[in-house]
DNA sequence: TATGACATGTAATCTGTTACATGATTAG
DNA sequence: CTAATCATGTAACAGATTACATGTCATA
């Protein structure tokens, strides 16, 4: 079948057109000036990652017309495209995840609420409290046995990584008080 | 000069034979089974990237004769890879080197001690605490900002940005105590 | 009329992923 | 003998970066 896996890149156009309709340039405008900074701007990474979306039938560029301004193309998602950003918001949280940092959960979590609804923003964050907490018994486990041969900057720099999930749990467990209200 | 920048792979390689010289297969395994998970084990990625380094001059490759296994190619740090090194080690935190996540910063933290000294370590552990009472300023009015327009669920996601960067300041400033001690 | 923001794209190049290939040595 | 582990590599492909190219429209 070899379907190869969807970049995060992607998601996020996805699960921001699924907001809102918007042109490759809108797009670039909301990744260089807002939050969303750790995604690539460039035209380069853009343009051709809406290409291959609507090649996969994830969404459906339109030309503007008339607006007096260049010819202007618009991105909508279409089912298909819902279809795949909902399944991959709803897929339960891995320990890979955690691994390669909380970017990817975080961007799922974000969009969860809008493109599926509370219950999945809900289920996501218990997903992510159960999976952290195995993970965080894997670091505490690693770190008694780096702690005794590690040189001073090594061992905090491990206690830097184990604070940051340790953080991540207490505010997932806050966001799901939050909801609970 | 067109002098294109390294990735990250490269000086974590860098960093890891500076301490000890290795195989390319010593590096793998230390990838694939400690802390340091997030880079790449697969060979695609790090055979090609050591002889990189030993075409740049960082490194260079002995093939270990006599003890009966296969060939086995040792790499070690030549004195322009631990220049390389320690100029990478010693820049100052910028904003940038925040937003793409702490990654970066903190194996430059983890190496610095035993690539470059104390002093070191503490230099950039001032230098990011630094960047990130900037950087959290900047995240605060963004906060404000967003927080009467998104769904619950973008406000909890940028409020989770939020906490982890108060929770890294606090880690660098329990870090830097540590090093007054 | 010249500048800058709007708007879209391509080409060269680099790095990483996946999957496959090779061969030596050791343990069962 | 055969399976696992040691050890190194290559080839095809995907995706990102950088830099360049193109052209429109508003405004100073």
């Amino acid at each position: 079948m070899k379907q190869h896996k969807i970049p995060s890149l992607e998601y996020a156009l996805l699960g921001l057109l699924q907001g809102k309709p918007a042109s490759g340039y809108d797009v670039r405008k909301i990744f260089s000036s807002t939050s969303m900074k750790t995604y690539s701007d460039s035209p380069g990474a853009i343009y051709p990652a809406l290409r291959r979306l609507e090649r996969r039938g994830f969404i459906r560029g339109t030309i503007e017309e008339g607006a007096g301004l260049r010819r202007r193309q618009i991105f909508r998602v279409t089912s298909k495209g819902t279809a795949e950003l909902r399944n991959w918001i709803t897929h339960p949280v891995t320990a890979d995840d955690l691994v390669h940092g909380q970017q990817d959960v975080m961007l799922r979590f974000a969009f969860s609420e809008y493109a599926v609804g509370r219950e999945a923003s809900v289920a996501l964050l218990k997903s992510l409290e159960e999976s952290l907490g195995r993970y965080l018994q894997g670091l505490r486990t690693e770190f008694e046995a780096l702690k005794k041969v590690a040189p001073l900057s090594g061992r905090l720099a491990f206690e830097c990584g184990l604070r940051g999930a340790e953080g991540l749990l207490e505010w997932t467990q806050y966001a799901i008080r939050s909801y609970a209200k």
